[in-house]
Parts: C-alpha cells; sequence; structure tokens
DNA sequence: TCATAGCAATGATGCAGATCATTTTATTGC
DNA sequence: GCAATAAAATGATCTGCATCATTGCTATGA
C-alpha cells in the first residue's frame, strides 16, 4: 500500500501536528498533493529576501537562520527549527519573501504551494486559527526581542540568547553549537569580537563551560538573572 | 429605524472595513451585539500588560501607544491610531495582554468580546484570513524595526520614525506633535537628550522645522538618505 | 500675574561597545 | 600531514550615546 503523502504522526515538523489535526481527511489529500520534500545541506539558501514566494516552507528538521539584507549589513531576525514555518507573510501584498533564509545545519523541508495553501486556508477555518495561533506566537516573540534590543545591554541579550538555545533551539544543557561566533553577532547586532570577550567573561565567571564548539551552561540560574538586568 | 449597531460605512476605523466585508450579515448582528464603544482621554491607560484580556480593542480615532513595561524601564512597540487593533495576540495562550496601551491623544475605541470574536474566527474563514493578513501587516513592520535596531544608529531610526510620522500616523507634512521628546526615545530606544540634540541637527541642517511643537519635514528626500544609511 | 511643575536644551564627563590590527587556533582540501 | 583558509581571541584605540547636572522654557492653575 503506497502512502506517498506526508504521515500524520512521522511528519511532526513539517506540517506541523496541530495544523494537519485541524484539517478534515480531504484537505490533507489535497494538502499532500501540492507538497514537495526537499534536503538542503549547512549554507545552502533556502529562501530569497525579494524573491517571488511561490511556497509555504515547513521546516521538518534542521536549524536555519531567518536573516534581513541590508544595503551593507544583514540581521538575523529569528531561529526556526522543527516545525518553524516560513513564508506566511508573503500570502499577501505583493508575495514576496520577506527575509532570505539560510540552513545552518543539513536540513530537511516540506514545500507546499502557496496557491493551495490559500485555498485551505479560506476554506477550513480550523486551519486558519493554527496558522493565527502560530504567526502570534512569532509576533509575541519579535515583540519581546524588539523590547530587549531597545531595554538591555548586549550581556543580557547575550545571556538571553545563549537560554534561548537551550531551551528552544537545542533542548539539552552541554549542546553542540551549529553557529559561529558571526552568527551569534548578527542576531545580537553586535560585532564578533563583542560576543569573544562576553565569552571569556561567562567563562572566567563559571557561567559557562565551552570546549570545541559545545557550550556548557553550569550556573543557570545566574544566566537568568543576567538575562533579566542586562 | 434604529441602528444601533455598527455602521459598515461609517465606522472605517473601529471594526475596520476590510474585516467588516468579510462577514455575512448574520455575523455582523452577532458582532454588534458583543461590542462596547468607549472614549478615553489622552494620557489614560487603554490596557494593562499582564492584565487579563477580555476584548479585542478597535481603535476609531486617536494615536495610540503600545508599550512593554520592564522591571525599570518601558519602551514603546509601536504607534497605532485609526484602523490599528489591540489584543490579537492574547486570543490563544493565556489570554492575557502582552502589551499596555496608553492613548497619546483623545481616543475613541470599540471593545468586541473577545469569546465572540473567537467564535467569528471559527465560523468565517474570510474573516480568519483578514485578519491572518492584518497580523502579517504587523510582523512585517516589526521585522523591519528590529532590522533597525541592529543595523542602525539613532540618525537613521529618527529619521525612520519621523517619515513613519508624517506618512502613516498623521497624514500630511506640518504635523502637531502629540508626542513628547521622552515618547520619541522611548520608541527609540535612546535618551531624550539624544532626541533633543539630533533635532537641533535636523533643523540646523534644515532637514526639519519645528515650532511650538509642530513638525515641518522640508527636505523629505534628505531624511529618506538618512533613514536608510544612518 | 506669579508660582509650580513638567518639558526641553545644552554642557561636561564616562563608558559600552565598535573598529582596526595582529596573533592564534581550528578547519578544510590536497 | 601540510598548506591554505576560515574562525576565534585579544589588545589598542576611538566614538556614539548615556548619564548627570544645570539652566531655560512653556504651560496650567490659584
Amino acid at each position: 500500500m503506497e502512502n506517498t503523502y506526508c504521515d500524520k504522526d512521522q511528519c511532526l515538523g513539517c506540517t506541523l501536528r496541530r495544523v494537519h489535526n485541524s484539517l478534515p481527511e480531504s484537505a490533507i489529500i489535497q494538502f499532500d498533493a501540492n507538497r514537495i520534500e526537499l534536503e538542503y545541506k549547512k549554507g545552502e539558501s533556502i529562501c530569497k529576501q525579494g524573491s517571488f514566494a511561490s511556497s509555504i516552507i515547513c521546516i521538518r528538521s534542521g536549524i536555519v537562520k531567518i536573516y534581513k539584507e541590508g544595503s551593507h549589513i544583514s540581521s538575523t531576525l529569528s531561529l526556526k527549527n522543527a516545525g518553524g514555518i516560513l513564508g506566511l507573510q508573503s500570502l499577501f501584498g505583493k508575495g514576496v519573501y520577506h527575509y532570505s533564509a539560510e540552513a545552518l545545519t543539513d536540513t530537511e523541508i516540506c514545500l507546499i504551494d502557496m496557491a493551495t495553501f490559500k485555498k485551505l486556508l479560506k476554506e477550513n477555518p480550523d486551519f486558519a486559527t493554527e496558522v493565527i495561533q502560530y504567526i502570534n506566537e512569532e509576533l509575541i516573540g519579535m515583540s519581546d526581542q524588539l523590547h530587549s534590543f531597545s531595554t538591555k545591554h548586549i550581556h543580557g541579550r547575550l545571556a538571553e540568547l545563549l537560554l534561548f538555545l537551550h531551551q528552544d533551539i537545542y533542548h539539552s544543557n552541554p549542546f553542540k553549537l551549529t553557529l559561529s561566533k558571526t552568527d551569534l553577532s548578527e542576531i545580537l547586532g553586535t560585532s564578533k569580537e563583542s560576543i569573544s570577550r562576553l565569552f571569556k567573561e561567562l567563562k572566567n565567571d563559571g557561567i559557562i563551560k565551552e570546549s570545541n564548539r559545545s557550550i556548557h551552561i553550569l550556573d543557570e540560574s545566574r544566566l537568568k538573572r543576567i538575562s533579566l538586568t542586562g
């Protein structure tokens, strides 16, 4: 029995289990008839700011950097992993991607045809509600980030970032950092040198330990305190 | 003939014309049965971060400041005027407001019961789609802001802000500034002193003119250039 | 009309963090 | 295993902006 389409239970990352659950069987068939699975190697570009947005992109596995390209500097807006969705902001308006995305590790994604996605939205209010919920979470995260930017020093923001990496991206404590110091600096809007110096400080203070690209948070409560007072 | 409920054509600001248009007559009746109109004086608090979010708040007229309160500093996330909607991020999750809002001018708003709003969403995919579109625009604006924060100096960000006030908030060129310099500094994440000094510079360079709280942009193209290179 | 208070202007000083330059350490390919 | 290249560390210097302190301005109200 051939099952070419997305498995509701296995495909946790790609279509988001909760999105899946909000669609009736008939819609899932439509959904699956209009999707493509793809793999990207570390460093490859997944979507390009300003280009025509033909698909909604769901991350099945891996870590992806979402960034904006300016005239000379780029800044990272967020990191996403399994379950993350790209391209929702391109559903309406000019229909171009509002940001670029790059695979920070080998990454599996699933492309869903934009028109199909839009059609499913129009026909399935539960699905639309789930999408609203997803976008809302993005917006909440982004307003927190904006608040950090305008009220905290990089001390605090780096502490926040480390906690975020630990809790939301790598889900483990000694975690293998798949981002370079330059990547970190682009997230925090600072320089790579400052990141280096701050890391040194955190190591000296016994708050973290670092050995060949692996970070171990030793004193999480102290790190939390820094992230608040920063 | 009594028409107590919201007039589709007149109530442009409150319920958003486009949202209105996406609902069938029966839903509008439900909508209107569950809404309240209110007025706030300049300076009054419209909603409080962390409090239970019982309503979606639509701005009918006036200018509203959306801000986050930190332990000691607050930062302004955005300014909204007629057509702006508050509280959408509280539809799900813990159901509390994620930010505070304050009237910067006398303001008319319309409260829609949260449960009713949610029910309408679930029953009207077109309405849900419009809401997605609205939230998406917020998200796009906020990512632009985040990008500015991490790549530009306050020179550029103030220029951006002045253009935004002119184009999106006051819709006129010599515009009466209803925000204090402190308000401006909280938007840009800087100090009021810096704002003062930057204004002086802009005046000296003949880019703007300022007289009793009214701002006149004299050289818009130069201001745009500053906003880009900032 | 004056008094009190909040807002704005402006100077002096300090510091966080950028930038530049150099060295050291990892990575990658052959 | 070595060269070539990229990433990281680290020091020296510079600057954008915050902070503090003072003075001037403009409102609102007895």
